[in-house]
Order: C-alpha cells, then structure tokens, then sequence
DNA sequence: CGCCCGCCCGTTTTT
DNA sequence: CGGGCGGGCG
C-alpha cells in the first residue's frame, strides 16, 4: 500500500496524505489532485489505525460523498470505508440530530423543509401580518433569514442589530425582523427545522450542551473538509467546536480561485480564518494540475489574474501545450446549439472521443433548451443534469406529504398539502377557519382538525365529516408505522389516499409521466430499503428514514447511468468534474457574467471564478460560445459577447473568422449601454420594439488604430500601442499601459477608447 | 367548493 | 414562453 501511495502521488500530495499529526490546510488549485489527495488520505487513516467510525469527512454534494466512499472501496476493498461519516454538512449533521433530538426539543421524526415550504410558510407569515407582499418579496426575506441564520443571528440578536435593521428599513421591509422570530417559532412548534436549522441546531447543540459536544470531539479522531472555500461562517463554527484544540487533527482542502457560492453564505474568509484559529496548522499548497494542456490552464490563469480577492498561487501543467481555445460566435442560441453539435460530430470523426467525454456548460439552467432540441433533432445521445430533482415534482412531493403528516402530524405545510389533495371537500374556506383558529388559540392545525367544536370554528356537520375521515386516514397509517416497512406502507399511502386513482383517470402525456414518476419513487423506497438491508442489516426500514434522505437529495446526485452521452450542466454544477473537451456556451454580457452582478465588485469576481471553475474543467479542448440573439422571456433579443473574453490573454485564443464585419464589438462605455432590465424589456415587448441593444453595435472602424496611438482601457487605463499583428478579427495589439505594463489586446474584445497622446 | 381563465412575473447559481 | 396565483363564475 505505501508502494501505491508514493507511485501516485507527488512529493506535496504526498505530505498532505500524511501529515496526520495536527490541522492542515491544503490549498489546491484545479486540477491538482485534491480530490485524489482526499482518497487517498482516507486510505491512509485506515490503514493506520483509525476505525472508520472515528473519521469525519464532510462533501459538498451528497455525490461527492458517494464518490469518496467508493474510491477509497476501490483501494481497500475490505468494507472498512461502510461506517464512515461521509455526507455534507447538512446530511451529517442532521444524523446527528436525529440522535441527539431530545437535548433540543424536538422529535427525531422530524421534518426538514426544503426551500418550497421555507417560502410558503413565510408567505402565510406576511398574510398574517397584514404585510404588503410586493415590499416583501419572499425570496428575498428569505434569503435575508437564511443570510442571518448562518451569522448565527438567531431572532433575539436580529432584533437588537442596528445595522440588518436599518438595511431592512431602508429596503421597505421594517417588520422583517418579525417575521424572522415568527417563522423561527414555526418551525419550531412544527417540530420541523429548514436547511439551514440542520446547521444552526447543531451549533447550538454543540454549544450548550457539553456532554454531547465532547462525546462527538472524541468521536471523530480525525475531519477531512471538502471544498472548504465554500463552507460558510456557521459551518466554520461548528467545526471549530468539534476540533477546538490549536493541534486538532483536522485537514481541510480547498481552491479559493474556486469558490463560487457566497450567495449562499461561503465565504472565503474561512480560508484565512482557518490559519488564525489553527496557527500550528501545516499548509500545503498543490499547484501541479494533471488534468488540462498548458493552454487551458494559462488561460485559466489570465482569467483569475483579474480578481483583487485572492491568495497566490502558481499553477502550471507538463501536459502538452494543446490547442488554442476556440471562440465561437453564433447568430442565435439555436444557431450556437447547431454549431457546438457540429463541432462535436466533426471532433469525434476525427478522434476517438466518446460522447460522454464531451460537455456543454451553461450559466443557467433554462439555457439547456435549445441544446436539448438540437440534441434531439441530431439524434446524439445526451443527459441533463441539475434542474428540478426528481424530488421536486408535484406529484412526488404530495406523496411525500403524506408521508411526512404520518411522521410527523405537526407539519403544517405537508398537512396544509394534502387536506384537500385529492379533492375531498375541504376547500379554502374551510382551511382559513381552521388555521385562523390555530392562529387564536396557539395550538396546531392538527389539534383544530382533530377537535375543531373545541376552538369555536364554525363549520358543516358535512365538512366536519370530511375531516373526520381525513383525519382517520391519516392515524390508521401512523399505526402502521411500527409494523410495515416503507415500502408497503408507502405502497398503501398511494392506493387509500386517493391519488392512484386520481392520477390514473387522466390518459395525457403529462398524467401518464406523472404515473411513472410515482412508480419512480416506489422504486427508490425499494432500493434504499435494499442499501440499508446490505450496508447497515437493518431489517425494517422506517418511512421517515427514506423521508429524511430524500429531503436531503438533490438534483446534483444524479449519476452517469453508463450509456455514453453528452453532458449538460451548469457551470455550478460541474465543480469537480472534468472532461476531455467542454463547451462553454451563453458567453455573453448579459448573461455570463449575470448582470445582476455587474456593479457588485465582489459578485463580478464570483462570476470570474465561475468563468475559470468552467474553463479548468477542459482536459484537452475548450470552446467559449456566444451568441448575438437570444430568446429570452419568450422573444428575441440582441447580445454581447461577454467582458470575460479579453479577460484571457489573446495568446491562448483563436475564434471563427466568418463574421469579421458584423461582430459585435465590446462597448467601451459599459455604463451607457447597459443591458435592458427585465421592465424596460417588457415595455420593450408592448411597444413592439426589438433589438433594444442595438446601440451597442460600432462599426468596425475601431480597427483604426495604429502603432504610436495612443487609447484608454477600461481597466488597464492608458497606454501606448506599440505594436500591431494579425488581421480582421484577428487583430491584437501590444500595448504598453502607464501604470499596469505590456498587454496583448484581442482588438475585437478589448474594451477601449482612442485618446490624444 | 372547485374549476378555469387570464394576468403577472421571472432567471442566476443550490444544500 | 410557462408556471403560479388570484379573481370570477358555475
Ligand atoms: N500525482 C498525480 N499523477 C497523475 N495524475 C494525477 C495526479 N494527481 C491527480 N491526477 C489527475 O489529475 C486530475 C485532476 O485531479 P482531481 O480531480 O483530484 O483534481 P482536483 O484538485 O479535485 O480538481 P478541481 O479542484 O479542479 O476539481 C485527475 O484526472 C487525476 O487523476
């Protein structure tokens, strides 16, 4: 085994595989092996003298965990791996929550609200509350709570934190702090915790209760941190509680060039953080990439040379130099879909490249449309990955409703789904009464429907027996949950509630599909009792553990069924993947970078390293795509190539010549010419103008440059040309900057204006 | 009470 | 364009 460690590694993989004495900090950059690096170290724990069970290893995605545990199955193939703590944060800590319940108050069956039932239960909040639900959008209180939740800014602080108050005032949202603390009690008496509460609660398990916290620290002999650039404060808190000795035996690997989900909390601060609370803490930097030819990773480096925020790092491959990275301009998005297809025939007729060695990137996930048509039409065989999870269709979650309300009869949203689904005669009249009763006297829905003469709601002796039968329904399959298994019961669910009959009276497309997704999700109750038979010998497997996985999966867990296809993803989504050749399409100015960003300094560097997380995923070949049209809200609308594309040095590029004359060129003056908003967008469509963009064309003129002249960059500020090459679009200049040195411009790209010497 | 029609809004990215 | 929601009618 040491044999195997020492072949496959460099001298710094190496160490950062065995250096197991005290906190490390592995800063990676793509491509470097950190990946590689996790295995193997996890092999090595094993191997030496560490029980499974005493070593922690926290993923981003529930993938990575599978792929983690399956790897290390591959080099040590005695099983050992099985009862690892292998999860994300959230899937882990919700284990242990499910453990430890009773320290906090709730019940270990209870429910995880995924972001749909977060939004509609602060929605029923701004009802109650007589707010004006345009000054309250719900996503963005939510997002505010969600923001707060992992600062540890529980409702008690929020309410005395001048500053989130003021910025509340100022945004027309004074009384957010109070929905805040009644969403909070919700959740609570619901005995149901959100996303973020699978954090938090832990935190303030670990905080207050010292027992339990010590228990867990002496657990887990050792942690390994995934993608560490990309856990947020409240995560960084928790494992500082869970390792809180400055010689903790913790190992944490990440890319700060990487880190693309601070709208979400991550903060790369962590990074830095870390070696403040660890000062001991070894740090080992991987900067070798094995993965992509010299080309793609220079490139990848011109990219990120433009952000301020970032620690320096020199990565570099011994791969071959490669191929330049090919700009490809299209007329529309259908006409991009057509040319990236193309190109993919014309590639695989003259290499061997399979087809799921091939990638189609896009910045959002409606943009996988036009490329699914086209892969259609081709008859190339593709799978899209992200989107809405299985999870997440209609029909599945009020099926999992059900099986939440039988769980866990507290849960208002999963009751508040199915009381009249399928119809039995409990309308929204009947609800309001009803839940404004449990509003007055404080007391759940569930009581009121149980006892409702006993909370003065006036209804019919004919409604009243319509709840009744619901109510028996639902408590003669929760005595069932100590008998049958999820499966059966799930099965029974299905049949005495109505919906098999409900979903097999319609005969369209859509109801025969939803029939299949329901079969789906029997099938996937079989599979994880199967797993959990096979990995753990449990012999029943309850329905609320299926309920708390399935909360837990996303739509990012899909795998590779093994049939070669093309892969189309989000760039978000192709973290830690990699592919022999990627397409990088929608490089355009209004859409990558998103132009919700564009005078945010710190979201345009996110999106910058969203930009180079896409390009280092290429092993041998890159493509950026753009588009000049694109339909967008149901009608055309003209685009821009993207700001990111003089962002990599013109060397490392070549694109289509076809277009020299009617290529778009940059603006110069982004201020002036920026894109539409979404209103003056539809005014736009009212008014039956299109092409509202179209003060951003500028004839090529601009190509009127000459040695000795002299022009203001946009960024770069001014200097002197001092040396012209190639030809048409082609075109690049050397210039001599006063404050920044020697730039070569792709003259098509780069954003400037001639100025007098 | 339930269904249907029409309007409005959106879109980042996801555990 | 398409999903979600509210208003109005049967
Ligand atoms: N020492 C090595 N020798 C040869 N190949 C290596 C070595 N280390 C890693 N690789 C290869 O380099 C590629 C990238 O490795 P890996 O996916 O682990 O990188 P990563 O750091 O996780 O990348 P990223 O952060 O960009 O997702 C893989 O194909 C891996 O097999």
């Amino acid at each position: 085994m040491e044999g195997t460690f020492s072949k496959s590694l460099n001298s710094n993989q190496l160490e950062a595989v065995t250096y197991c004495d005290g906190p490390s900090l592995v800063i990676a950059g793509a491509g470097s092996g950190k990946t590689r690096v996790l295995t193997y170290k996890v092999a090595y724990l094993l191997e030496h003298g560490y029980a499974p069970y005493e070593i922690l290893a926290l993923t981003f995605t529930n993938k990575a965990a599978k792929e983690l545990t399956n790897r290390v199955r591959e080099l040590l193939p005695n099983n050992s791996e099985r009862l690892m703590w292998c999860g994300t944060f959230h899937s882990v800590f919700s284990r242990i929550l499910r453990i430890e319940h009773a320290a906090l108050g709730f019940t270990s069956t209870f429910t995880i609200y995924d972001q749909e039932d977060s939004r509609k239960l602060i929605k029923s909040i701004i009802k109650e509350f007589c707010l004006d639900d345009k000054a309250y959008n719900v996503a963005t209180v939510n997002s505010r709570i969600s923001f707060a939740k992992n600062r540890i800014i529980l409702p008690s602080d929020y309410e005395k934190n001048q500053d989130l108050l003021k910025r509340d005032a100022r945004d027309n949202m004074p009384e957010l702090h109070r929905i805040y603390s009644a969403y909070f009690q919700r959740c609570r008496n619901t005995n149901a915790l959100d996303f973020d509460d699978l954090l938090l609660f832990t935190y303030l398990l670990l905080r207050d209760h010292e027992d339990i916290c010590a228990k867990y620290q002496r657990l887990f002999r050792y942690i390994l941190v995934d993608e560490f650039q990309d856990t947020n404060y409240l995560q960084s808190r928790i494992l500082l509680l869970l390792a809180p000795s400055g010689n903790s035996r913790l190992c944490v690997v990440g890319d700060d060039a990487q880190s693309i989900y601070a709208f979400r909390g991550a903060d790369i601060g962590n990074i830095l953080s870390f070696q403040k609370h660890y000062p001991q803490a070894r740090l080992i930097k991987l900067e070798q990439n094995y993965r992509s030819t010299q080309t793609i990773v220079n490139a990848a480096n011109s990219i990120i040379s433009h952000n301020k925020d970032r620690i320096q790092k020199n990565v570099f491959s011994k791969l071959s130099e490669g191929e330049l990275i090919r700009v490809m301009s299209s007329y529309s998005d259908q006409d991009e879909s057509m040319k990236v297809l193309k190109e993919i025939l014309r590639l695989r007729s003259l290499y061997s490249i399979d087809y799921s060695d091939i990638a189609i990137l896009y910045r959002t996930n409606a943009q996988s449309r036009s490329f699914e048509n086209a892969l259609n039409q081709m008859n190339i065989p593709y799978k899209v990955y992200g989107g809405i999870s299985f999870y997440q269709h209609k029909e599945i979650k009020d099926i999992l409703a059900y099986f939440r309300v039988i769980c866990n009869p507290l849960d208002e949203e999963a009751l508040v789904r199915i009381i009249n689904y399928p119809t039995r005669g409990i309308g929204a009249t009947t609800l309001t009464k009803l839940r404004y009763a449990a509003a007055q006297f404080q007391i759940g829905l569930w009581q009121v429907l149980k006892t409702p003469q006993n909370y003065e709601v006036k209804i019919s002796a004919s409604t009243q027996n319509k709840i009744l039968s619901f109510i028996s329904l639902i408590e003669e399959l929760q005595e069932s949950l100590s008998t049958m298994g999820a499966y059966d019961l799930a099965s029974d669910v299905i049949k005495r509630s109505g919906i098999a009959e409900e979903l097999h009276t319609e005969k369209t497309p859509e109801a025969l599909s939803r029939v299949e997704n329901v079969d789906g999700l029997l099938n996937s109750i079989k599979e994880f009792s199967q797993e959990q038979l096979e990995s753990l010998g449990n012999e029943q497997v309850s329905l609320s553990d299926y309920l708390m996985q399935a909360s837990l999966s996303s739509s990012q867990d899909a795998v590779a069924d093994g049939v070669p296809a093309v892969t189309l993803m989000t760039v978000h989504a192709a973290k830690g993947l990699e592919f022999d050749t990627v397409f990088v399409t929608g490089m355009e100015d209004n859409l990558f970078p998103n132009p919700n960003a564009r005078f945010y300094p710190k979201e345009m560097e996110e999106e910058r390293r969203l930009f180079y997380v896409a390009v280092t995923r290429a092993k041998t070949r890159c493509f950026l795509s753009y588009a000049k049209s694109r339909y967008r809200y149901g009608s055309a609308e003209m685009c821009n190539p993207s700001p990111f594309l003089c962002d990599i040095d013109s060397q490392y590029l070549s694109y289509d010549d076809e277009d020299i004359f009617s290529a778009p060129r940059v603006s110069s003056k982004p201020h002036v010419t920026s894109i539409p908003s979404p209103a003056i967008n539809r005014a736009a469509r009212y008014s039956r103008i299109e092409n509202t963009s179209s003060q951003n064309y500028t004839e090529s003129s601009m190509f009127n440059v000459k040695v000795g002249s002299y022009i203001e960059h946009e960024r770069f500020g001014r200097g002197e040309i001092i040396e012209i090459s190639g030809e048409g679009s082609n075109a690049r200049a050397k210039v001599k900057f006063e404050n920044v040195g020697e730039k070569n411009l792709l003259l098509k790209f780069a954003k400037f204006k001639q100025v007098n010497g």
